[in-house]
DNA sequence: TTGGCTGCAAATATTTTGCACTGGC
DNA sequence: GCCAGTGCAAAATATTTGCAGCCAA
């Protein structure tokens, strides 16, 4: 299951081939990107880094393929409240994030007792369950020491 | 930490008169709503359902009477991927949903030992950690039976 | 060569915001 | 009566889609 971050590009590119999708430059672009990195961009962030490799891509392209991709399960989707998603393609089976609140900092730590969570679910509800989400939301180390918000009435529009 | 649905309004109330918030028909409406239902409704939902008690309130009131009751703790966003977000008043706190990935139907099936992996967590990385979500996705009893999908490279459009 | 892919621009969808008015306390 | 809250409409975001032209295989 876990995935050499060195080998991500090319199984990602033997996945492609083998369901008869196109290698456009665009989409190594992309790839090399997800593929490589430890971070779990947005698709603005991505749309930022890819200028690099090949700078006339369009955004719309790079939602394309993060949905190809997605649906053939080779990156993980983040759904973050208020921030839009993030995409994995590194690790791009489902795992826990540890996410602050504050800085956006996301950590991938280990954990593996989900599988038997998973089951225990299933059987209990009666649903075929295919991946999950699991995600812990707090202050990173850093954003601990800088203090932090006031009071609920006002924070209400502080964010985003 | 368990709510009795049956107390989850009078105790909603309570906590807007207690942050000196004025209980406004609309509120009141979207309140009695969210309080008492076992569903995870969508803006859209809320925004349709409003309209026994309350008809001219407006999808701006209902979000930032949602924001408010979020910030308050009063109430739990689901962000599910593609759907939209999804509110439960009913049980305020962190909890495991179980989604089906056809139909949308959602079930709170018990679980407990999320504080314990919480707070591994929050050791292993030094993370303050707050709240967490817990989802797993699948197919309810009822899809399974109807038969599923076609192949991926279909399949991308077909949702939504 | 040719059908899948791209880029653009327009369409959707979702949520936020500014502001004049109103009604809860 | 005051000011928080409302509703409208416009704006800001985020994502999807139609389509003409292009290029990877």
């Amino acid at each position: 299951m876990k995935a050499d971050p060195q080998q991500r590009l090319p199984e990602m590119i033997r996945v492609l081939r083998e369901k008869d999708c196109r290698l456009t430059p665009q989409r190594l672009a992309l790839l090399k990107i997800i593929a490589s990195s430890e971070e779990h961009h947005s698709v603005d962030q991505l749309f930022e880094l890819i200028k690099t490799d090949f700078p006339t891509t369009s955004r719309a392209t790079i939602y394309k393929t993060l949905s190809l991709l997605k649906a053939m399960g080779e990156v993980l989707e983040l759904n973050l409240a208020g921030v839009g998603s993030r995409y994995d393609g590194n690790k791009p089976y489902p795992h826990p994030h540890v996410i602050c609140t504050n800085c956006g900092r996301i950590l991938d730590p280990e954990f593996t007792g989900l599988a038997d969570i998973s089951s225990e679910m299933a059987k209990k509800t009666g649903y075929h369950i295919t991946h999950h989400q699991l995600n812990f939301f707090g202050l990173c180390p850093q954003c601990q020491q800088e203090g932090q918000p006031a009071d609920i009435k006002e924070e209400q529009d502080g964010k985003r």
